[in-house]
DNA sequence: CGCGATTTTGATTGTTCTCAAGGGTAGTGG
DNA sequence: CCACTACCCTTGAGAACAATCAAAATCGCG
């Protein structure tokens, strides 16, 4: 299923690595025309749907190893925007010839259908945490969430600092800054977690998964056929 | 960018045709195995993310002319359930069979490039919704994209049948039945719509998308940098 | 050091959920 | 064909969670 030495040194040369970005540089802009893909080596990266008069919806948070702009592919224009949140090395992967070398791949086409339909897949999750979760474990998915990835990366997944603001993860979150706030505070008080400012330390991460199982649980009472 | 018609039937040649199904029929469960993507042909087909005791999430109402199953790729294995909501027609694309004929017609991958990514946009548009829209809007936001493919597939964009319950509409737009029910209520006092049971009239498609705009215009006093 | 932005905390409001109950509809079986 | 049942939809009343409003505290930066 993965690419041969042979093929990985071909997508090499097509990958370009540029000079590194510093907080609030746009990798794009929505509505602008679409012409690579990009990967996060160092640092972390914002997706957000900008909304009228400077409100935005944020769509992700993208750290080291994680691809941006698959949603560009279809109208070849940006539908979203992307902003650095600090220090951070991105790769361009120009998507032209990106097509052009998985025609003649076929493990990486097959590569690409995965990474595609795993955004999808995660798409998903995000709906029901937005459909169905409480406040409570919407952070604690937030949390949970980023400290696998950190731990995936080898970084530790319990001591690890936010690269975002309180507003941004409530607007991802779909809550108040406000309700962020005090549920940090909550957290801290319960014993999760440490936190102070940006520097988060989980310190129960059975108990925060809890919280999400907990929801499961509660289900509903009402049957759907 | 759209395929040779020597390649349409190539394509035509892998596509099975089943017999019709009924409503409540599966075309998968979640955790199953990955083995086809499914097109609509007629009526409507629902996916949703079941929870532990009978809860569930729905993800997405199909209609005809949409592909079902793309989250499924990743690891091949579904990530959702897919259930018919009226009978149906449906076919089935082998996908391993779609997948090497791909490597064999550039235009076919980019088309599913192209589709994969507008399924991920699509996605992003729900988030917002979920994140940022309230229950009017939603609903308003529901009706409108019905409304918008039923136009697109030769329909009327005014006068349909809602082939889901409000219970269903509830969980795909993270809203209590009961809300959902006021608020057709609310649209028919108002005269933006005539609903009687399953039979829905848009009598002012113009005031229902000021709903949608109207809040874009609430937007955020708080700037986000 | 001081200004602006961010975060926290408190008080209050409000939208939506929950609980409860009634009426309607469709499908089933006698 | 009708009665029965199960589900679906609607409506009302009250509760609750999170949003909003307001203000103080803290931080980061020039």
């Amino acid at each position: 299923m993965g690419l041969e030495q042979e093929d990985v040194e071909k997508l090499d040369q097509i990958v370009r690595r540029n000079r590194p970005l510093h907080r609030g540089d746009h990798l794009f802009r929505e509505g602008s025309p679409f012409q690579a893909l990009y990967i996060v080596k160092t640092g972390s990266v914002k997706t957000y749907a900008p909304s009228e008069e400077g409100g935005e919806q944020v769509l992700g948070f993208h750290l080291p190893g994680e691809l941006i702009g698959l949603d560009a592919i279809e109208n070849e224009r940006h539908n979203c925007s992307a902003k650095v949140l600090e220090t951070s090395a991105v790769c361009e992967i120009p998507f032209g010839e990106f097509e052009e070398l998985s025609t003649r791949i076929p493990s990486l086409q097959h590569q690409m259908y995965r990474l595609l339909s795993r955004e999808i897949g995660h798409d998903e999750e995000m709906l029901t945490l937005l459909g169905k979760k409480n406040a409570e474990e919407r952070l604690a998915a937030f949390l949970l969430s980023l400290s696998k990835r950190f731990k995936r990366r080898g970084f530790s997944p319990s001591d690890f600092y936010l690269s975002m603001s309180r507003h941004e993860i409530g607007s991802y979150l779909g809550l108040a800054v406000e309700t962020v706030s005090r549920l940090f505070t909550r957290f801290q008080e319960e014993g999760l977690l440490k936190v102070e400012r940006k520097h988060i330390q989980l310190l129960d991460i059975d108990r925060l998964r809890g919280i999400l199982d907990r929801d499961a649980n509660r289900g509903s009472r009402r049957q759907s056929t």
